[in-house]
Formats: C-alpha cells, structure tokens, sequence
DNA sequence: GCACCCATGTCAGCCACTGTCATCACTCTC
DNA sequence: GAGAGTGATGACAGTGGCTGACATGGGTGC
C-alpha cells in the first residue's frame, strides 16, 4: 500500500514489493495470483452476501432480500472506513485496478444470483435482481466515499434502493428533486 | 480470431498473431493496446446510445428512455450474430477477457450516465438508471446468445427490462412464473 | 530420531509490452 | 520534378510480470 501510493502502482515493480516485505519475488507469486491481487484480497463480503440472502425470510421482494443483504454487510466497510477510502484512492488512479475491482464487482452479482436461484427464484430474475443489486451498491459506495458529511453506507444504500423503484416514473429533472446537490462520482468507472 | 479459436487465448503468442498478420509484433502493438484488445474493436455501440439517449423525448422514464436506446443498437449485434457468438465462445474461456469485456461494459454505463445527465438528471438518478440499464442488457444478450430458439435481441430485451419492474414486488417462485423454463447464462461473468 | 509436509529460496526462462532509431512510401509544395 | 514533411512499418534491445522445477530448512506427528 505505502508503494502503491509513493511511486503509484505502474511505477512499483514486484520485486521492490517483495523486498519491502522482506520475503523473494516468487513467494509473493504464492501468496497473490498477480501484482494487483494484493489491493483485493479477503473478500468477507462474499459470505457475509451469500449467508444473509440464505437465511432472508421468504416472502420478502428479490430486492429486498438484497437490500437486507447489503446492509448487513456494509460494516464490512465502515469499520475500516479510512482504509477503504485509501485504497480507492489507489485503485481510482489505474485502470488495470479498475478491471480488476469491476471483476470483483462480477463475482458479487454471481454470489447474489447463486443464492436467489436457491431460493428459487427463476434465472433471468434472480440475475437481473443480483445485477441491479450490486449495481445499486456500486452507486451507494461510491456517494459514500466520496460523501463530505460522511454520512453512513448504510444510509446511503437506502436511498439509493429506494431511488431504484423511481427509475420507471417519468423525468424529474434536477431541479425539482431533492438531492440534486448531491455530489457523486463523477466519473463512473 | 482463428488463433484463439485453435489454441485458446493464453497459448497464443503475439508473435504468432503477428506472423499470421504478416506485420511484426511492434506494428500489432501500434494496432491494438494489447493483446486482449483485439477482440473488443470498434464500439460503434458507445455513438448509437449516446446518440438514442440524446434524442428521445423529454417526458419519458429514465429507463424507458435506455430501453429505446438499448433497441436502436440492437442490429448491430443482431447483423452479425454467427461472429458475435462466435467472439462470446473465445471470451466465455477466458478470465482475462471477461475482466475487459466487464470494462467496455462499465464504458456503456458511463456513455449512458453522461447522456442523461445531460437530459437534466441528478447524478444518482442517472448513474443507478445506466447501471441498471446496462445490467438489463448484459442479461438480455445472454439469453440471446444462449437462446435455442433464436428469437431476437429485442424481444429478450424487452421482457428482461419489464421484468427489472417486477424486482419490488415480493418473490414469486420458478413454479409460478411463465419463463422458468428459460435457460439464461449458467455463470455470470 | 525419522519421515513427512509445507513454506520459502534459487534459478532459468517465456513472453507481453515499450522506447528508440532507421527506413520507406506517399503527398504537398515551390 | 526535387526536396521536405508525414505517417506507417521494421529492427532491436530492454524491462518486468509471471511460471516451472528443484533444493532446502524448519516444524509436526509417530
């Protein structure tokens, strides 16, 4: 992270990590499939997603089996906000990250799929509700990361679900909404 | 192509691309950003969605709005669907490349998130519409790709974004439903 | 004490990708 | 029509990500 940050991550070459972390070039290769694995590691959010959509009660709505889902897991986050604000920070800086982490975004929507097909859910539902899920939380992220008043992700995933069931509605354009001031990500990746 | 048809991606070296080209692998380089990039050219995509969503009318939905646009660039894929199937077979067994192809998707939700911006939309509003948009579409070209019965991009267009209207209300199993029989993309990206 | 792992080191090598300079066809201009 | 740009290609050397194969040492169970 402190080289990735220092030199930027095109300009740190492996070896200089493996030194750093005092072990050879090969045994980072053992524990990481490639230079950039390293910014996406653990992945808690994947069972934490699976488990809550498992046990979520059975006549709920497919989004809000997710809703439910990714509000449990947003602590996840919140507990190392600082942490999370940083690496974005790195990974918004390179595009190689940015494929990496809109793969990692993929298994995701496959976790979610996986458990609503279980729950019996027909494919193309279960798909369409895993993507628009995560999709959902892509946009709450990245207005939480990017938030001045650091409000909570969890706050921010309600609106945004919510603001989900409006996308049907006719135009409201911004200056008649009331969260036009809100500033998102700008560019989305 | 027909390298990565015979040998796989990965056992295909750019100096074999280039020898079959008859150029040399500097001049593929001068082509293509890299190796992957060969089979994600042209795009003209990115203009038919940008251009759809410029010119719709004013009062519609956010997502009927990228329903029109999503079916105006419908033939471009539909003109050629022996080789766009043939392209998705070469990605589907490749990791590398679904991580792309996740990236030039990720680039349609960014066209789509402009465009309605510009139509006067508040940022999330726009955001989260491309995002689900763009899911709809990635779901409905699956089916396509995958359909036995050949039927057209626009009508799994079609069905998948009305269906995205029925993700709030609460959960009717495969039993109940009329397209359960339907076989989607057993793995999503 | 011995056998057995398992993590790490060592070494050699492939290949994706890049910077640099030379060449050569083509066009524009005087 | 000769000379000066211009743009595409070739030639070549080099960096660095990543891998396979084998050796080694330090723990663990018997």
């Amino acid at each position: 992270m402190e080289l990735y940050n220092d030199k930027g991550f095109d300009a740190t070459t492996v070896a200089e990590i493996a030194a750093r972390a005092e072990v050879t070039e090969r045994t980072f290769y053992r524990h990481f499939a490639d230079k950039r694995e390293v910014l996406f590691q653990p992945n808690a959010l994947v069972d934490v997603l699976a488990h809550a959509t498992e046990t979520a009660a059975d006549s709920l709505a497919p989004l809000e089996v997710i809703a439910r889902a990714l509000t449990e897991a947003a602590p996840v986050f919140e507990e190392r906000a600082e942490l999370v604000r940083q690496r974005q920070a790195v990974i918004a800086a390179n595009p190689e990250l940015q494929e990496r982490e809109l793969a990692k975004h993929a298994s995701l929507v496959s976790t979610l799929d996986r458990a609503l097909r279980e729950r019996g859910l027909d494919p193309t539902t279960a798909t369409l509700a895993a993507e628009i899920g995560i999709a959902a939380f892509k946009v709450a992220f990245g207005r939480w990361v990017g938030d001045p008043d650091r409000r909570t992700l969890v706050q921010h995933l309600r609106e945004t679900l919510d603001a989900t069931g409006h996308l049907t509605a006719p135009a409201e354009h911004s200056a008649t909404t009331d969260d036009a001031s809100f500033q998102g990500r700008e560019d989305a990746p």
